[in-house]
DNA sequence: GCCCAGGGGGCTC
DNA sequence: GAGCCCCATGGG
């Protein structure tokens, strides 16, 4: 059986290696905290790319605001968030979060200063904000130390033999929170490197040969 | 043409 | 609770 320590160790040497392979990513690239909230939504499924020219065009309207979103006209907004997809979901989504946020006076502080464990289910009970999203609101709007899920991470740990493909959102996030200390600053910076390693990594590359986590992987599965 | 991108809701079984 | 399908633009 592997220690606890033993995982955190394990842990830790993919995150400096990541580290010094990429840098620090400076996570999330956002002037303020609603702007974390508003990207966090658009960015589902989508690539960030795509997400920046939404943000510029609500920017430009001056629209990234909890009363605008609430004041536009659908219509309007489709238009501004038309580039990063499913802009129809997402316009709903984003005015759902303003109008929720209304009940704090639009104030985000408000919001995130009750109990991390009923601020996660209240953002969980809004109309378009899932485990990924909430907990990157929580992260990177909220500087909570919670570790955030994404298709990358699951990629990752898969490859490298830590949990299976299949594992629940929840049975990674403790895998990670359990096995790590409780550091905002780390989470934050460990999740963003994921998502960096993820993008510079072919999808279908066998295992981790030739990246700088090679030789990391427990129980090698070739051509995973 | 194909595949996928920093997911989530709704529905079925 | 798991397995589908839908949402949609833009880049490789």
């Amino acid at each position: 059986m592997v220690m606890s320590s033993q995982l955190e160790q394990r842990l830790l040497e993919i995150y400096q290696r990541l580290l010094s392979r990429y840098g620090p990513q400076n996570w999330w690239p956002a002037d303020e905290p609603f702007e974390v909230v508003v990207g966090a939504i658009l960015t589902q499924a989508t690539s960030w790319k795509n997400v920046e020219k939404a943000i510029f065009n609500l920017k430009k309207a001056d629209a990234l605001r909890p009363a605008a979103l609430r004041e536009l006209e659908l219509e309007e907004l489709y238009q501004l968030i038309y580039p990063c997809g499913f802009y129809k979901v997402k316009a709903l989504k984003l005015k759902a979060f303003a109008n929720h946020l209304a009940g704090y006076g639009d104030d985000l502080d408000r919001l995130f200063s009750q109990d991390l464990g009923e601020l996660r289910q209240e953002l969980l009970s809004i109309y378009g904000i899932g485990e990924e999203t909430a907990d990157s609101i929580l992260l990177y709007a909220a500087n909570k130390p919670v570790f955030v899920i994404d298709a990358y991470t699951r990629r990752i740990v898969s490859r490298l033999g830590l949990l299976p493909q299949a594992s629940s959102y929840s049975a990674l996030q403790s895998f990670f929170m359990e096995n790590l200390p409780r550091n905002t600053s780390l989470y934050n910076e460990y999740h963003a490197l994921l998502v960096r390693h993820g993008k510079e990594t072919c999808r279908r590359a066998p295992l981790c040969q030739g990246c700088c986590l090679k030789n990391l992987c427990s129980s090698p599965r070739p051509g995973l």
